[in-house]
DNA sequence: TGAATTACTGACACCGTGTCAGTAAAGTCG
DNA sequence: CGACTTTACTGACACGGTGTCAGTAATTCA
């Protein structure tokens, strides 16, 4: 009896958490919609609350402030590329095909979203003054990290297949490259424009980058072939 | 008479104009010293008035708003830039050198004007509706471009001095230096503290960056020699 | 000097944010 | 099923910043 009433409790509790959480996945839903339409300096946090069909101030219940919210879209962002670059990589044969494969996969994920690689890229400017321990921007960055992996696992890959050149430090290859990328994106997106005007296409001038980027991994000389200790 | 009178008249207008310029930089100035301290989301124009000494209102018979003195921080950035860029192509050797300075250059410019590099970056992510002909914006994009025609012009001077491979858009590439700089710098700057928890420093990361990114630049084989037409 | 132009300001209307007291709804237990 | 508690939600508010404008002070010109 006693375990019947703690089980019908702990049901609704289950419930009502499950609701509420998805009733912040469709607040994020709106923030996304109304982030994209307005940018995100000009959207109202009215315009999030009316498209979720919810008062203002329910919005505020579920998030701090407008800056929490660009944060859960930043995570949503963050773990989406993850899995593309992921899979990106696994189609590779080789551990430099699969870095080609991720700065592809990077490109492809900031066109098919381009409100998430906005909020990245607004992540990306964002100095923090310090970064709290349990605080959403804390598990944005570790979502970061996990991209990361992605690119360092496929830097290991191509130095065991002999496809990339040994490097000692893996993170700060895997750093640079994504600063590279995401900085040769930023440009494609936004100097678009110009890209025309000067008689290049945005997707000449990405393949371009990618190339020129990875270049630098390929082992020196050896083509590959024994070097076995 | 009418030409003393005249002569007069004009000096006053250009004893008026001159001033009204000064005021101007004045105002910037003020901008600068309160977006420094704020950012440029929290800072408030009735501090840019009170440092510059004058009523919030006039600040805006100067500039339309607060956007419009952001992007004239912005042509102020990339004027200097392109001075510190160009001083520091002048002073090497080969145009692959050339290359090489300028990106260490714009590594130092970062450093020395924290403000400008982060006005940069705002820009560099703004992606703009239209860029009208007169406009403020159209100005800072030219001043863009004048900074792009230093790295253009080593790479230049590198493909006539043998120590830079033959590329047939330079402008291409130059667009792909920059973002690969430019992304690079940010990441430096805005993970610094994540740099230090896995055992790098922002200076060894950049300095790797820039050895990577322009690597691809060099002659495949040929040492240089000979090779004249 | 007085008239005209230009530089400047105080005060206002507007809008968006974040908060809070208070109401509606749902869950709990006899 | 009611009474009682807890949780979900909202309307209305105070606050603060932006951009504007009518009006005043200062300069220039004749």
């Amino acid at each position: 009896m006693s375990r019947a009433r703690t089980a019908s409790r702990s049901h609704s509790r289950q419930r009502r958490d499950d609701e509420k959480e998805l009733r912040r996945e469709a607040i994020i839903d709106a923030a996304e919609a109304v982030f994209a339409r307005a940018g995100f300096e000009t959207a109202k946090m009215e315009d999030v609350a009316r498209r979720a069909r919810i008062s203002r101030a329910l919005v505020y219940l579920y998030f701090k402030n407008k800056a929490e919210l660009q944060l859960a879209v930043c995570r949503r962002a963050l773990n989406i590329l993850r899995e593309r670059l992921a899979a990106a990589a696994a189609a590779a044969p080789s551990g430099y095909a699969q870095i080609g494969a991720i700065g592809h996969a990077y490109i492809a994920f900031a066109d098919e979203f381009p409100l998430y690689f906005a909020a990245l890229s607004r992540f990306e400017a964002h100095r923090p003054e310090s970064v709290a321990p349990g605080s959403t921007e804390r598990a944005v960055l570790e979502a970061g990290v996990a991209v990361h992996e992605v690119t360092i696992a496929a830097l290991r890959q191509g130095m065991r297949d002999g496809t990339i050149r040994r490097v000692d430090k893996p993170m700060l290859v895997a750093l640079t490259l994504w600063g590279f990328t995401h900085g040769a994106i930023q440009i494609a997106q936004t100097k678009a424009a110009f890209l025309e005007e000067v008689g290049l296409s945005a997707d000449e001038f990405l393949g371009h980058a990618i190339r020129f980027g990875t270049g630098g991994l390929q082992p020196a000389a050896a083509p590959a072939r024994g070097k076995r200790k």
